[in-house]
DNA sequence: TGTCGTGGAGACAGATCTGTCTCCTTGTCG
DNA sequence: CGACAAGGAGACAGATCTGTCTCCACGACA
């Protein structure tokens, strides 16, 4: 294996982990032995554990928008339309198997105290996130942009914490033993998260078209 | 000190470093520290870690409900007014030097595994949340108060979680180091925080206005 | 005054964590 | 073929974590 896939490997184990476990909760020995990598070769790539995280959280961040705009512009073509996508994507998000929430807000819970880079790091990708909605607005038109794309991000926000604390765990990686009532409960437990990017969307809507029509009355 | 003192100081301890720190990241043994208590006690009351980390929030629950529907009943005597005025309380809360997001979406965050006491403890919360917003919205006459609610709840949650994320910590805390910029960055800091609870209101209120036309538009 | 429950202080066990270091294998390139 | 860098496996140090246990002080009450 060559030297800069390792380094690929070490992060995509180490993202997967922290996103279903916390950052704590997960140790270096855990993360080596799911990558299938000595401890010597992450040394060799990163100084820290903290170290580690950072470079996890950067590229979980590109890879995570990248994806996220590529499907809002598959969904739809006209910037209105695309604004709404937004929630049909978050809805597809919520609703696979290893959805744990906002890596990026978990992270922010974890390491609260202080101005740490992890922090910074979970700033820029909720500004990120603003600012492509934000010319989402302005290609729709809308009168204040920055105004509608901080309401419609808000909403967003909100929809995946309310699907990460409401939703039911999964269930399927909780272990060997079976629980009851796990036959048809996975997509249960998925139409329940989706819910909230409904929600989400249906008021999205509501502040979209009133944006729209004041922008649509002004000379 | 009386015995039920003890377990009183023990979670009001417990709840402020958890919320400050996170839950894994702090030890036993500072919590013992802090709240002047030795280990000892602490196992009388609670069986392990885990059950002190729920009785804590289950105590902080209770606490932060009831302060916060004071606040807003405080603040407006009309049901519409007080659908606006959460979103004050909310403002209120962020501008607090010991504002660190919610501390039950960052307890999700850490124990996302598995369906445990602490989840549950989490869904009731924000469920019992979403429950009072449902009943000012029925008092104020929307026609479908929980759709309102749910799309209100949303509006509040994305706050909290951008309060959290995108404010700068309050830097007060971090140790004896004196920042260079801490001359007034508090209420800088305060204000960005601020924010989000004023752009949750705005859109609120469109939401709030669009559902009650359509309810006195209606037989 | 003697007894008993409560709690403080902390030693202790056993596990786990991060980060370093050693020993050995493997593959690559001159 | 020989040198050398990269990596695997894991011992190790030192810290920290949870949870149990002992020893002792103190106060309430018979």
């Amino acid at each position: 294996m060559r030297h800069s896939q390792r380094r690929e490997q070490l992060l995509d184990t180490a993202i997967t982990l922290f996103a279903r476990h916390g950052y704590h909760a997960v140790g270096i020995d855990t993360i080596l032995k799911c990558a299938g990598v000595s401890k010597k070769t992450l040394y060799r790539h990163f100084r820290s554990k903290d170290e580690l995280i950072l470079a996890a959280l950067r590229k979980y961040d590109g890879r995570f928008r990248n994806a996220f705009m590529r499907q809002v512009e598959a969904r739809a073509a006209e910037p209105r339309g695309r604004l709404l996508a937004v929630f049909d994507v978050a809805a597809d998000w919520f609703e696979a198997d290893n959805f744990y929430g906002c890596m990026f807000v978990n992270a922010v819970g974890e390491y609260a105290e202080a101005e740490t880079p992890i922090r910074r790091a979970c700033r820029d990708f909720k500004a990120e996130m603003r600012r492509y909605i934000e010319d989402l607005c302005r290609q729709a038109g809308a009168p204040e942009p920055a105004t509608l794309a901080a309401e419609l991000a808000l909403l967003l926000e909100g929809a995946i914490v309310t699907a990460q604390v409401s939703g039911q765990v999964s269930g399927r990686v909780s272990g060997p033993v079976a629980h009851a009532e796990s036959g048809a409960s996975g997509s249960r437990v998925a139409e329940s998260r989706g819910r909230a990017a409904e929600t989400a969307k249906s008021a999205a809507k509501v502040l979209i078209d009133q944006a729209l029509a004041a922008g649509a009355g002004r000379p």
